[in-house]
DNA sequence: CAAATTTAAATTGTGCACAATATAATTTGA
DNA sequence: TCAAATTATATTGTGCACAATTTAAATTTG
């Protein structure tokens, strides 16, 4: 078969290096994250809440792009890491609001210098920094088409 | 606090959008996956024991960026599907050698136009995809340092 | 207004992704 | 040569990510 032109080739795949560098990105923050005693995904969250709060779950989940399957576990974990609050909206009893409690809003402080600490971690330059930022949105708008 | 350039806001974020763009990818290779009876990252093994069989566990994980306790049960389940198989080494017993079975090398053509099928799943035209393409390689230049 | 529909979140089940640890085989070097 | 170090994979446990389904509340409509 015709090997330098071979679709099924994992160096031609576009894709791959994307699913690589995104699973590299959430190891680089795991370390800097520890100290929070956050994951990833929770910080996340947290940022979203950090911008506007109280939230449904599905404003949250709007945002992020994730479901209630992934957020409902989520937002429990963060509730028992005291960190937010979750409860009925009374005005429509399907909505959950999620509110940072006093400890949840104080951790922004704390995560003030996470991204100065992750481009650390990369070993990013400023110029590399707004480098890569410009790829990101290249592939983020060439991506954007629905779902 | 200064709104503008506050480093936390979601929006000022270079790492999510590759998450978000990441989840994405594999949620849209999946409905085209299951005609195969793989998920993405089963389809990434199948691809790396396409190219070169047999393989080791550390080598397919090298090629991946994955190691066993991710690889460990999905090459299980790929053995139980019949698609791979898994044994030792003779020459090492510590070394795990896994092949395609003939099912998993046939499976081979039914996956041919899989990189076809994701680009009509995600609208991109040929130009678009160059543009991707290009875009993916920064990212993968710039975020390739050691790890 | 009651039945049907829609909406919001929770639940269930599968499959990664990875840290930490365990197990076992091989290599090394005193 | 054999004990210590190294190497390769497996195991364990946590936490996503998501499809499919369920539950319950609100809205629409006949």
């Amino acid at each position: 078969m015709d090997d330098e032109n071979d679709p099924l080739r994992l160096d031609r795949q576009i894709c791959f290096p994307l699913y690589a560098a995104s699973n590299r990105l959430t190891r680089a923050y795991r370390p800097i994250l520890d100290r929070l005693g956050l994951t990833y995904a929770q910080y996340l969250v947290m940022l979203v809440l950090w911008e506007e709060a109280p939230q449904s779950v599905g404003s949250i989940g709007a945002r992020l792009h994730l479901d209630s399957g992934t957020l409902t576990p989520l937002l429990k974990r963060l509730e028992a890491a005291g960190l937010v609050t979750r409860r009925r909206d009374p005005e429509d009893e399907r909505r959950l609001i999620v509110s940072p409690t006093e400890a949840g809003a104080a951790l922004r402080a704390e995560a003030q210098d996470v991204p100065v600490s992750l481009c650390e971690a990369l070993g990013l330059t400023v110029d590399e920094m707004r480098e890569l930022a410009g790829a990101v949105g290249t592939v983020t708008r060439l991506l954007r088409r629905d779902t």
